[in-house]
RNA sequence: CGGGGCAUAGCGCAGCCUGGUAGCGCAUCUGCUUUGGGAGCAGAGGGUCGCAGGUUCGAAUCCUGCUGCCCCGACCA
């Protein structure tokens, strides 16, 4: 992608509006600009962030045996009033009302919906386990949107809802998610901490929060060190079998969030494991067994012949808050640094001389050869001085910057700069092409 | 929803107290110079001063009402 060709708005001066440094960040970077209260447009530069976010969701929701479908954002009040939370949910709601003064609703989200897609489709336990989650904006009339995205009212929210026979293969569900969400987020380059956690509106009687530590976090939370270091499950877990060992071992030390601390147990630690800090909820998992269908009439028929509510489960993942999150544990002064696995493009290549023969060839060489390996480039290739385009690219927060200068192109020579550590190194083409492609591999 | 603050050019701000027809920096456009860490000089364009009333010869400025946004708290994926 060539930057002149590109709508990249960013802004050397902070908005004023925008307190906390993700949000700064966000605007700042011209990822995206806020429509009113809460509600955000999102400019191509966040968009493509966003989309590799949902993209690693995606894929580890398919691994772990959930299917894709898409519900609507307008959910009509009826549905609500099966499960009682048409009431109970209150002015979070965003109420509408249609031409025909039929009273709908902006989804804040889909239990009710899906339940009622079920009930009207599977009658026997034959058909479970079963997961169905999608990717699809919220709005939550929050009486305070603040942070940026963090907090916003419309969302870009993953969830997924199971359905099983019993609570042992519903517990089963859960831990399949349980290690799903500890998966994504270790993509995204994150470190994410299963908390016990309050179920809120959502109910149930077993939830867990994944919170990712970060100072400005909203939350006061309370966890044990070797929370910090325990390993991850591989790309060679299978989602089949048992998977309560792994949920054991992340859930047996402390970890709780403000409402669900207990300071006893918490003390009763050595001092120096007791991590004490702020969070960021970033995903959320329930089982809540029988509250929506029962009252909504969801069943299935056992293998005794018998029919009983399904056993339900639903798992959030806060999508568009991510990038929030993400820009909150991976920054510095001169902007944002993306992990590799969700920047906008793996490498921006600057042309400190645009026009210049010399550098305009060795420039559009590297780009036809880091775009046919895979990488997506972003190719400085305007006017704007020096100092100008590394401030950019180090706003932008791209993993890898190639320099091609014409001291350097008179050498065969380019340079490649890592913008997390800041490191740089002279190399000839062949060999900084080839470093990029291995080590975006 | 309680408390506080702000609203003047695309962005950040001054002017308001003490009324006289709007200014600075950045950005944008033109020209010349410059060219490895947000360039310099010269020039130009860009504003219903959030909206609606009121006071006044005259309102960005004073008064009243409204709206929007931000911050703290309570609440929350």
């Amino acid at each position: 992608m060539l930057l002149s060709k590109y709508f990249l708005p960013i802004l050397k001066e902070d908005p004023k509006e925008a307190e906390i440094v993700s949000h700064r960040l966000m605007l700042r970077a011209g990822m995206i600009r806020q429509q009113t209260a809460g509600i955000y447009s999102w400019l191509p530069l966040g968009l493509r962030v966003l989309e590799n976010v949902a993209r690693i969701v995606r894929e580890e929701q398919n691994r772990a045996g959930a299917l894709e479908l898409l519900m609507p954002t307008i959910q009509s009040a009826d549905l609500w009033r099966e499960s009682g939370r048409y009431d109970d949910y209150g002015k979070e709601m965003l109420r509408i009302e249609d031409r025909h003064e039929r009273e709908l609703l902006f989804g804040p989200t889909n239990e009710e919906m899906i339940t009622d897609i079920f009930r009207n489709t599977v009658r026997s336990y034959r058909d479970l386990p079963l997961n169905l989650y999608h990717i699809q904006w919220k709005f939550r009339d929050e009486v305070r949107p603040r942070f940026g995205v963090m907090r916003g009212r419309e969302f870009l929210m993953k969830d997924a809802y199971s359905f099983d026979v019993d609570a042992e293969s519903a517990r089963h569900a859960y831990n399949r998610m349980f290690v799903a969400y500890l998966r994504t987020f270790k993509r995204l380059g994150l470190t994410a901490i299963p908390m016990r956690a309050d179920t809120g509106p959502i109910g149930g009687d077993l939830s867990h929060e994944f919170i990712i530590l970060a100072e400005t976090g909203e939350s006061q939370v309370f966890c044990d060190q070797d929370l910090l270091t325990l390993d991850l499950p591989g790309d060679d877990t299978d989602f089949a079998a048992d998977l309560s060992g792994v949920v054991s071992n992340w859930t047996t030390p402390y970890a709780a969030t403000e409402e669900m601390h207990d300071a006893d147990a918490f003390a009763a630690l050595p001092e120096a494991r007791q991590v004490s800090a702020r969070g960021i909820e970033v995903g959320h998992i329930f089982y809540f067994g029988a509250k929506y269908s029962e009252p909504m009439k969801a069943r299935v028929t056992g293998p005794d012949g018998v029919e009983r509510p399904v056993h339900m489960g639903s798992y959030g993942v806060g999508v568009s808050r991510l990038l929030g999150a993400l820009i909150e544990a991976s920054h510095d002064e001169a902007g944002i640094i993306w992990p590799d696995s969700v920047a906008p493009f793996n490498v921006g290549l600057i042309n400190l001389k645009p026009g210049d023969v010399a550098t305009d060839e060795i420039a559009a060489g590297i780009v036809a050869r880091l775009e046919s390996a895979g990488l997506s480039v972003l190719y400085d290739d305007t006017d704007q001085r020096a100092g100008a385009k590394f401030a950019t690219m180090d706003l932008i927060g791209l993993p890898w910057q190639l320099i091609v200068g014409p001291k350097g192109a008179a050498k065969g020579e380019v340079e490649i700069k890592r913008r997390a550590t800041g490191e740089r190194e002279t190399l000839g083409i062949d060999a900084a092409v080839n470093r990029l492609v291995h080590e975006t591999a």
